[in-house]
DNA sequence: GCCTCTGTTTGAGCCAGCGCAAACGCTTGC
DNA sequence: GCAAGCGTTTGCGCTGGCTCAAACAGAGGC
């Protein structure tokens, strides 16, 4: 059963790209629905497949031998993701889970090349959004060396508004159920302390929430307490 | 004045190409010596060209807005650095310090699209490169989210081991000049915390040391305190 | 050989944030 | 409508590691 090339023509990833171009692309994927909390790959399983993230939010984990979940980066729609084979590895480095239901593209390693070969532009866009990640990352391990607990979730709260923010009527919202825990495990604390520093920010009108829902109704002081720079 | 293709001939990045193949790769470079201490590029600055280390070791440092230098990596003999060209950026996002007298190979960006159009498994080897900074920045994250200071020490100290650890009659001896600032700096801990600990750890015989200079005697000893695991 | 500079060691006090514990309340399933 | 479960809130006490401070010791320059 074919896929349609709607399905992908208005991502950047494959901008430029004609429809023969885009089928051909196409005709090698496989799509498929995940629900919400199920596993789409395993840390440490053999890496035979790639994928891009078509609806939905995807969650990458690392746990640790002792147990730890460290969430590594939140996947939106339009990105790849598990492109072990892009970086030359076998295994994959991190488990991802269904944040939210998605819809997910898949194709095999083999596709890669073939990709690659043909389109460059969608191979050197792949190597970009590595890039950013590494960039993303390095900037973690900068602000787990040099900022206080409440400067780190104000920073990861201000990119899950920047990459998943959505517009309601009272602020912006983190498009998909996000808990404290996992907040915790972006910035490295305990969702005990998330839930002491949100509660303080909800009295100073600064956030709104609830159960797995976060609301932001003052992103200019989330900014200025990130830059700890607090009035 | 060219540059004789024994320079570049045996490292693993080079793997598999003629002598006409590392000419023509050579003929775009430009070899230069760099002191101790001397900065190869600053952040921020435009990324118009991309390097490789042929000797020496260089210390790539990102500092925040408030002033605080954090070590992003080091990079050894044969490494590419500096290649933001390969992620798509325009500016370096750290700076680059020779952490000992270097001999430096530059390139000017342009050349960046040639040497991949013409020698595919150099390009696919800088991204695998870059994948795995990815992995070792994650890893780094995981790190300082669950472990102690006193385990990332030892993790950070048998990285540089395993990296740049050169043996001699005591033990395995990092390769460079590296005060325990620079560790503190990469570990996200102060000076004070890196002496105290360093100084147990000498008590007890796992390692030893003296200014800008760390020999580790006992890795195994090491390992056990990385994975928190001491007896 | 002396002086200065830079890196290292060590002490003392303090506090941000963790661990532990318990209660609370929304959601979901029956 | 009720029960169970999961996520959240809040209190309390403790401590790892930071801050501040000062002394110390090689290395390099003159």
């Amino acid at each position: 059963m074919a896929l349609d090339r709607s399905l992908i023509a208005g991502l950047p990833t494959f901008q430029g790209l004609g429809d023969r171009d885009l089928d051909a692309i196409l005709s090698l994927a496989r799509a498929s629905h995940v629900a919400r909390d199920a596993e789409i790959f395993a840390q440490d399983a053999a890496a035979e497949q790639f994928h891009l993230l078509l609806s939905g939010h995807v969650r990458v984990v690392r746990t640790t031998p002792a147990g730890d979940q460290v969430i590594a980066r939140y996947i939106n729609e339009g990105e790849f993701f598990g492109i072990a084979v892009a970086m030359g590895r076998s295994t994959y480095p991190a488990s991802a889970v269904a944040a939210a239901d998605c819809v997910v593209l898949t194709w095999p390693n083999r596709a890669w090349a073939e990709i690659q070969a043909r389109f460059p532009a969608v191979g050197a866009g792949a190597y970009r959004t590595i890039g950013e990640r590494l960039q993303e990352t390095q900037e973690r391990v900068v602000e787990m060396s040099t900022q206080q607990v409440e400067q780190r979730i104000a920073s990861a709260v201000l990119r899950l508004v920047r990459q998943s923010g959505r517009k309601t009527g009272e602020g912006i919202e983190i498009d998909f159920p996000i808990t404290r825990q996992d907040i915790a495990e972006m910035t490295g604390t305990t969702l005990h302390t998330v839930s002491r520093v949100l509660s303080a920010w909800e009295e100073q009108g600064i956030v709104g929430g609830g159960r797995q829902k976060v609301v932001v109704t003052d992103p200019h002081a989330l900014l200025l307490i990130a830059e700890n720079r607090r009035p």
